[in-house]
RNA sequence: GGGUCGUUAGCUCAAUGGUAGAGCAGCGGACUCUUAAUCCGUUGGUUGCAGGUUCAAGUCCUGCACGACCCA
């Protein structure tokens, strides 16, 4: 509290009480919202009294008359203070307010010689001290630390942080919309389970004290809803956060939300039919076209967007033919060609020679389908190759947006899978799906053929947004801790 | 996990190994149509942390912390 930045706040503090006025009133006078103020005098508006109320967020002081800016969430507007109307005291009290204090304000609403809107200061409210200073007002806060780290301070100085965190949530609630006109139900599954499935990847682990059990947090919606497909929900989702403990990237953070979407009676063809709507409809919602410039290039959303087989794409991309599915030719293959594969199963290496020589390339829309079964536990096989599940990816802009397939309802084949991804599992491989006696109970009661499919949301908004990174429309991003701030 | 870069006043940024600076914010003063207000004056620093080299370190070296980007 040495800080003298905060020491003069707090005088000021001191002095309003002084004149008895609270520095944290309870209540306010009653006040609209600025922007309906600024819109109803958008060309010269009714003569009226307002009464508003919002951040004081520039002030300039000329002696006996002010002029200063207050902002809400709905707009900014100047207000005019003068000591004929404030008097002495009143006057020389508001103009000790600090840059971030909140007040209101209400008079007669005019403009100013140069033609900008004001309310003229008849009355005014204390409504909030703030005791610490603002970024800058004219460079604004540029340091990503802070920004991540005090977000507030970001949305107040950053315009268009404030606006990619408006069109994130637009987009959200264009799918909300697009889903429910649909006929899907929302729902909502546990976010701590006994056994995290779903998806390959390390979960988070926590304890509950008075049961006495372990319970991971959830890495995938997807087994809770298929058991609501089993239940009779034939068209569910849900959207929510998921956890995955891994690494931090431009394109992952350990907390990230998901949309998970199941229709019974479809398959990964009527899923592909679903991206494609949902995706349009909301980037139409939201951004009013299906053309997104993004890195100089320009992107259509158009559909129907490209179709291409996960082997064809590898084998275009590397000259690798991986259709056999032999762990050997393929290492052999990449071998010759200069590229070093790890050792493992030729699902893995087929996933790996994609995710290096393919998927950053795919910059329009695309669907990779047919994905190799080792590495798909959850997913229906073809019935023209049993080694191949009918699975596909959603690529855009060098990212995988969505994960979709035809549901394996078999509870005799995912049994199996399951043993399979166990034995992975006891050979050191922490990603494997661990066996859930629960899952295969629901699934041994009979689930409907059916489609299911699973979208980054936070990597959708990345690219209605054209953030660089996933912290960018993650509002608080997983950081490491800081001992004091 | 590896590599590269960064961290200087509240914020945005300067500073050949040689006295740590500017703009904005703040503080004092002038100013009743300003709007990045203007004018005069002025305060503000453990240069991320800990060591080392040197007559001398914000600057060079080592380690650590935090962050950004690239790679795995």
């Amino acid at each position: 509290m040495t800080d003298p930045l905060m020491k003069v706040r707090l005088d000021h503090l001191e002095n309003l009480k002084a004149h008895g006025i609270d520095p944290y009133p309870a209540r306010l006078p009653a006040v609209e919202p600025i922007g309906g103020v600024v819109e109803r005098h958008a060309d010269d508006g009714p003569d009226e009294h307002v009464a508003i109320a919002g951040r004081l967020v520039s002030f300039r002081r000329m002696g006996k008359a002010s002029f200063f800016d207050l902002r809400d969430g709905t707009g900014k507007i100047q207000v005019h203070a003068t000591v004929d109307r404030l008097g002495e005291e009143g006057y020389s009290l508001l103009c000790e307010s600090d840059i971030g204090d909140f007040l209101s304000v209400s008079g007669p609403v005019f403009r100013t010689k140069r033609g900008e809107l004001t309310v003229g200061a008849e009355e005014w409210t204390f409504l909030a001290k703030a005791i610490r200073p603002l970024p800058e007002k004219w460079h604004g806060l540029k340091d990503v630390e802070l920004r991540h780290r005090h977000r507030f301070l970001d949305l107040i100085a950053n315009r268009s942080t404030r606006e990619r965190f408006l069109l994130r949530s637009r987009m959200i609630s264009s799918i909300r919309g697009f889903l429910d006109r649909q006929g899907f139900v929302e729902v909502e599954t546990p976010t701590m389970q006994p056994i995290a499935g779903g998806a390959l990847a390390r979960p988070f682990i926590t304890h509950h004290n008075a049961l006495d059990i372990d319970l991971y947090l959830r890495i995938s919606l997807e087994l809770y809803l298929k058991r609501l497909l089993v239940g009779g929900f034939d068209r569910v989702y849900e959207i929510g956060k998921c956890f995955r403990n891994e690494g931090i990237s431009t394109e992952h953070n350990p907390e990230f939300t998901m949309l998970e979407v199941y229709q019974a009676y479809s398959d990964y063809e009527g899923m592909m039919e679903l991206a494609e709507g949902l995706v349009t409809e909301s980037l139409k919602e939201t951004l009013g076209g299906l053309v997104i410039e993004r890195g100089g290039e320009k992107i259509d959303f158009s559909p129907p967007w490209r179709r291409v087989r996960m082997f064809d794409a590898v084998e275009d991309a590397t000259g690798i033919d991986v259709s056999s599915l032999s762990a050997d030719e393929i290492t052999k293959a990449a071998s010759s060609k200069g590229i070093e594969l790890p050792e493992a199963e030729a699902g893995r290496l087929v996933e790996e020679l994609f995710e290096r020589f393919v998927e950053p390339a795919l910059i329009r829309p695309t669907f990779v389908y047919d994905y190799p079964a080792s590495i798909s536990p959850l997913a229906k096989r073809s019935s023209k190759d049993e080694r191949i599940v009918e699975r596909f990816e959603l690529f855009a802009y060098g990212m995988e947006l969505a994960n979709a397939f035809t549901e394996l309802n078999d509870p005799i084949d995912q049994r199996e899978r399951f043993e399979r991804q166990q034995r992975l599992r006891e050979g050191g491989d922490e990603e494997a799906h661990r066996m859930d006696e629960d899952f295969l109970f629901a699934l041994e009661h009979g689930m409907p053929p059916a489609g299911g499919m699973g979208i980054g949301i936070d990597r959708l908004a990345m690219l209605y947004t054209g953030a660089e990174s996933i912290r960018d429309v993650i509002l608080f991003p997983t950081l490491r801790g800081r001992g004091e701030r």
